[in-house]
RNA sequence: GGGGGUGUAGCUCAGUUGGUUAGAGCGAUCGCCUGUCACGCGAUAGGUCGAGGGUUCGAGUCCCUUCACUCCCGCCA
């Protein structure tokens, strides 16, 4: 394409241009002045051209005044770099463009960030000004993978059979779940939209209209606290259903998927094809989490029983196994020469977690088997060598204890295992680690409140015959319902739904919601299961957290291009705002107070 | 809602035990410089030390309150 823009772009002028008069068009990226000669960085998109000029041109002493980020037009000629000049660093390197004329595009104010440097700078600022920040080369390429990675996995799942069709945005409020984005109707006063959470019940919905394969790259919005993880306000999700499947079928085709796109966009190994099963309970036991970092190798091991032997003599512990604690171990492999303060530091972190610290002990071997370390003393010879039977320790490991009630054993475990596989480095950046995370419990029991909720989403299919379910049991209900885990971080879940609605009445009301609410919330749904629904299932992998992973980035909103800061604040739009009276009249809102 | 961290020039940061007029690099402005690619050299401008209060002869520094950003917990079927 050529224009009275550009005849090229800035990444495109070799060697064989040499001598074509061209015309260039983008952004200055940076100036260095010789004070009778000018070197210019023109970028756009693309690349970098070099652009000279020197003070036998008239424009010289204008361009020498021009701001960084004008962006102007170039004519010029083609011309070779001596040997000596050539800047292997840029792929115009080779060439550079001597400047006949040049014409300002766009004006530019003083900067209130650099664009061309790879320094960091605030975020508050980078939001401001995003439009400055994503000119800057890192997110720059990151938005443009992304892009690719979506477009490569439109085109995969098309492949794969699947259609793409869009659901509404302006939708209804669900009870369960995270806090809805509600949006006041205008011609209905009083009542309200919500923005879609996921496109969970029309997915389904699709399904039962006959649809065999749907996908959707699928904006979802949670009015949720953020992390560094988690955008607040709006993200994107592969939603995908298929019907008259099993939750193996699912499996095989996003595994599918995700090993192409992973092996497409990064060099970092796949430390498996086929993705290991692990459930949750297995999860939850070992790795204190369901979202396993199976790069790191540690593995927790549950030794409560040692604490009632008679020859362990570690009080503190045993009281608490006796009203209901448990104790979880974490064993490091030959570590007996570190340092005491390795010890006490994973212990103090411990504390500063909030748990009671870390317990320790090294196992070495003198005349006879012993525990070195503060409480080493406490076991005895046998009791060392159950130990080590139940944990595979062996001599010159050490092993870390923590005594507490499941949910906060579970927790810091969890947390230690992370802290203990960095401090001896552990954990290797150069691969990608998946697994399933498979069999949740279709309920479980509110901490406080102690009632039976749905663990994680109330339309899957559970587990077993449908007539043998054991309903005065909920808690033993397991759902085919499952997760995508990488490194750690949770990909997405899905399951294999709950297409029969006499038993999503049962499983409702086990939750403690009457036919009469689950009609009158989930009408769309249930009705339409009552006539003739296929079994289906499917999943929604979040988008951005995959181009996180690809892209080596620890924040979400380094792949996402128009963000929102912590307080879910657009700081470039200036969203939220107020809104005018008349706009809240007619939506027949008032406010309680007014800023 | 709770905990941690940060806040000093347009940007990135330094600032000692509380002690004179708060510094550097980049950027800006002006000057010099014909082979740089983070060009180099010289000069100038630029500060409510996040805000408010307190202690003190004296506060960027100590104390209290508060705000903003960020990380984490809660929350996220």
């Amino acid at each position: 394409m050529s224009n009275k823009y550009r005849t090229h772009n800035c990444n495109e002028l070799r060697k064989e241009h040499v001598g074509s008069n061209i015309v260039l068009s983008g952004w200055i990226n940076k100036k260095r002045d010789h004070g009778n000669l000018l070197f210019i960085d023109l970028r756009d998109n693309y690349g970098i051209t070099q652009c000279i000029i020197d003070k036998e041109n008239s424009n010289f002493k204008e361009l020498e005044k021009i701001q960084l980020e004008t962006v102007i037009k170039i004519e010029g000629k083609v011309v070779n770099r001596s040997n000596e000049t050539i800047n292997k660093e840029i792929k115009t390197g080779e060439i550079e463009v001597g400047i006949k004329k040049y014409k300002v595009l766009g004006t530019c104010k003083e900067l209130p960030l650099p664009v061309f440097s790879d320094q960091e700078y605030a975020e508050e600022i980078r939001l401001k000004y995003r439009f400055l920040d994503l000119r800057r080369k890192k997110i720059h390429e990151n938005i443009i993978l992304r892009s690719e990675v979506i477009s490569f996995i439109r085109n995969e799942m098309s492949k794969l059979g699947f259609l793409e069709f869009q659901t509404p945005i302006l939708t209804s409020s669900s009870p369960e779940g995270a806090r809805d984005f509600l949006v006041p109707s205008r011609l209905n006063p009083g009542k309200f939209y919500a923005l879609p959470q996921a496109p969970q019940q029309f997915k389904q919905l699709i399904m039962v209209s006959g649809f065999d394969r749907y996908f959707q790259i699928a904006p979802c919005f949670r009015d949720e606290d953020a992390r560094a993880d988690r955008s607040p306000g709006e993200f994107y999700q592969l939603d995908l259903e298929m019907s008259f499947v099993e939750q193996e079928d699912v499996f095989s085709v996003v595994e599918e998927l995700l090993v192409s796109t992973f092996k497409k966009f990064s060099s970092k190994k796949l430390l498996f094809n086929k993705f290991p099963k692990i459930t949750y309970k297995e999860a939850m036991l070992k790795y204190g989490s369901d979202k396993p970092d199976l790069r790191n190798p540690l593995i927790i091991f549950d030794i409560t029983e040692i604490f009632s032997r008679k020859d362990v003599s570690f009080e503190i512990f045993k009281k608490l196994v006796k009203t209901g604690s448990m104790v979880r171990c974490i064993v490091t492999k030959n570590t007996k020469d570190k340092p005491r303060s390795f010890f006490d530091n994973i212990d103090n972190w411990a504390k500063d977690q909030g748990a009671s610290g870390l317990a320790y002990f090294t196992l070495e071997k003198e005349k006879e088997l012993l525990a070195k370390g503060p409480i080493g003393k406490f076991f005895s010879k046998d009791s060392l060598e159950e130990i080590m039977k139940l944990t595979g320790a062996e001599i010159g490991d050490s092993v870390f204890l923590a005594c507490s009630k499941q949910k906060d054993l579970e927790k810091i475990t969890s947390l230690a295992r992370d802290k203990i596989a960095q401090e001896l480095d552990l954990i290797d950046n150069e691969i990608f680690a998946f697994c399933w995370v498979i069999d949740y419990p279709m309920f479980e029991r509110d901490e406080i409140t102690n009632k039976i909720e749905f663990s994680h989403n109330p339309f899957s299919m559970p587990q077993g015959e449908i007539e043998k379910i054991n309903f005065s049991k909920p808690l033993d209900i397991l759902a085919y319902q499952y997760d995508i885990v990488c490194n750690g971080v949770e990909l997405s879940s899905g399951a294999i739904r709950n297409h029969i609605p006499e038993l999503m009445y049962k499983l409702f009301s086990v939750a403690g919601y009457s036919e009469k609410i689950v009609n009158e919330k989930f009408s769309g749904m249930i009705n339409a299961l009552s006539y003739g629904a296929p079994p289906h299932g499917g999943i929604a992998p979040g988008i951005d957290r995959i181009v996180m992973l690809l892209a080596n980035e620890k924040n979400i909103r380094e792949v996402t291009m128009f963000p929102m800061n912590q307080n879910a604040q657009d700081l470039m739009m200036n969203a939220p705002s107020n809104v005018s009276d008349k706009q809240l009249k007619e939506l027949n809102i008032s406010l309680k107070s007014k800023k």
